[in-house]
DNA sequence: ATTTATCGGTGTATCGTTTTACAAACAGAT
DNA sequence: ATCTGTTTGTAAAACGATACACCGATAAAT
């Protein structure tokens, strides 16, 4: 199996002496204080912005001192004295879900520049992981909070630590029963609503919808989605499998994915009337199915049409490219950092919703559906 | 300027009125020693385990207050008495890559098992970004450090923080020039000699191989893996492809991923005589030529095997799936977390290198080569 | 002429731990 | 009885910043 090449000698040194050259000799708000022969006050007032309380003399003498000392106001310190860190608790099933891994990617970037660093908790979806890391959130000062799609059916659940600042991405605000809560979402009927009338534009009318299980606001919205998309052009909106298998695989890595893309092909397989095209709730699935359907011999797109929801980078990489709905995930990484940094900027007491619009990014896998006998009579195209 | 970003004082809003059912009035570790009639020394040895320092009676005592009051100790308190704070920071270039991202997953979960938190930084290989965050890392009293994949060409780099522990994933130790350096490590030149072997198992002579620019170090030992275990089989060696372009979409997100396949693809059609074989440097670079090839009509693997490393969740995923050399993600980032968390454990004072094995992992993307008008004399398969 | 406000600045208690130095209690040894 | 050592415990001084209370000037208002 393994094994641990030491690069030879095996000399077991003493557990270092004294400190040689040791201690980089913190230096502290004091020094600078002294180096710039003012108060610790105004230095302290210095590093906090707080400028109408400083004379332009002082302010450069501060400024010159804290360049030379190099100095860095000790963040335990202040954590301690004020209570609060700059940290930012984010909360997300897995970040190895390329979406996850983007969105979470794209709030670490925000936060820096808003000068927050970011704790990462992958909770799988266990409550008792994730339940640990939130008790630790106060002991180590963050009171912010972004998690990534929660559970919808854990209502009350977060009530539990009401000093945080909580904003909630792919989530609905009144599924979790929160007196106070910010979300950030994607618009998901008009995201399935823009797949469906691509389908509908191409002339597809026998369209399937493939989702994992609805323990999650996106995927029930998206369903709710399809079925209204669906309706309104008086199309059969029946044909919606919903995956219950794999639950737990799906919500960790999404890497199980061929054994998804299996089942669900062979789930749509046995729906009668057979359908044109398939809208995947995800990409993932989008991609399992794709993969699915290939090795089986069913040519995407010539006898099936498949779309995703996402546009997760990976959906270049297919073959053929993967036609789907992009979601703005740097704008909303964006916005989530924006809430849950300016609490008191919402509208209501209870907190805001934050919505983007979908875009339809258009690649290989859609097409017009194959002639075929058919007792059905087509409508025209519009 | 730097570390103190402000984000805006928009928020001037008064400070907070007074205080309602505000404070969750946090319970310290005074209240403790109150609630067990103890000094409060004692519940500090008791939560740090010094219990020889405790007789068994103040010691139940100690024990029933706090789970009867749920003491949690303030980490910013403890933090700025002892220096350290029981986080980990993680350098990582994007998580975005699914390499990187299933490491940075599998670190947090390992690191929160030894009960450390971890701090994330993205630096896209950006300097000033990741000098930033290092620099911040004593202000917050982190004295742990895990890389992934520094450049090779950063000698003495991180000599700049020489009070942190270090460990780093994918790189050399003598490249980084630090007094003391852990590393782990894929045996990198076996991985590529497995994949060497492997298709000239299966017939194949003239085997190409694509790798992105050596800024790494595994870059640079997968080629020389390359160069070795062809010259070992007395094979032409000369077919090795270093893509030049695309260096910062690559080092970001492997997202350009088409557009560098399609660049490989070209580097290698114009091989003369053409290769039968590729072996990638990593699955995304695999990846990307399958859909190129598939998409110009080379058929994989009948016109053209590929094999890549890494096996990456995604690489399940591809139609043919990606034949690859899987590395033990799990048991390296246990490895680097234990590694960085006990540094006296090495055997030298210059630190330790931990090498671990790949492991072949079979699908659909390598075959026997074609049968072709050929003038070389073909030796027979072994 | 007196009050009041604003500006620019300082001293110091305080946040919740850890740690050092020290002390009381009791054991056994002389 | 005294000496020594161990066990179990305590009191109090840090750690490095923040924020409150205060203070002397100068300016504005009455």
């Amino acid at each position: 199996m393994r094994f641990f090449g030491t690069l030879g000698d095996l000399n077991v040194m003493p557990p270092k002496s004294g400190s040689p050259t040791d201690a980089a000799e913190r230096v502290t708000i004091q020094d600078v204080a002294k180096a710039a022969s003012v108060s610790v006050s105004s230095v302290s007032n210095y590093i906090n912005n707080r400028f109408h309380r400083l004379g332009t003399e002082t302010r450069t003498r501060i400024a010159t001192a804290i360049a030379e000392l190099d100095f860095r106001p000790n963040q335990a310190a202040r954590q301690l004295k004020t209570g609060r860190a700059r940290v930012i608790a984010l909360v997300v099933p897995s970040i190895v879900n390329p979406f996850n891994g983007q969105m979470v990617f794209s709030i670490e970037q925000a936060a820096v520049k808003a000068g927050y660093r970011v704790h990462l908790c992958n909770t799988m979806r266990d409550p008792k992981l994730e339940k640990e890391f939130l008790d630790n959130l106060a002991a180590v000062g963050v009171a912010d909070l972004i998690t990534i799609a929660p559970l919808n059916t854990r209502r009350g659940y977060y009530s539990a630590w009401s000093d945080l600042s909580i904003v909630a991405v792919d989530a609905n605000r009144l599924d979790l029963k929160l007196a106070r809560l910010d979300t950030v979402n994607l618009d998901h009927e008009a995201a399935i609503g823009m797949a469906v009338e691509h389908l509908f534009a191409l002339g597809h009318r026998r369209i399937a919808y493939v989702t994992d299980p609805l323990i999650t606001h996106s995927r029930v919205m998206r369903l709710s989605g399809f079925k209204k998309a669906m309706k309104d052009r008086e199309l059969d909106d029946s044909q919606a499998v919903v995956l219950e298998r794999h639950q737990s695989a799906l919500d960790i890595a999404d890497a199980q994915m061929v054994e998804v893309g299996r089942d669900a092909a062979s789930d749509v397989a046995a729906l009668s009337p057979r359908p044109t095209a398939i809208i995947a709730f995800n990409d993932m699935i989008a991609l399992g199915l794709l993969a699915t359907f290939r090795s089986a011999g069913i040519a995407v797109p010539k006898d099936m049409s498949i779309i995703g929801v996402d546009d997760a980078w990976i959906s270049q990489l297919s073959f053929p490219a993967l036609t789907t709905i992009r979601q703005p995930i740097e704008a909303m990484a964006s916005a989530a950092v924006e809430r849950v940094l300016n609490p008191n900027a919402a509208p209501t007491s209870a907190g805001s919703d934050t919505i983007f619009l979908p875009e339809l990014v258009i690649r290989d896998t859609c097409a017009k559906p194959q002639e075929e006998a058919s007792t059905r009579v087509r409508k025209p195209l519009e």
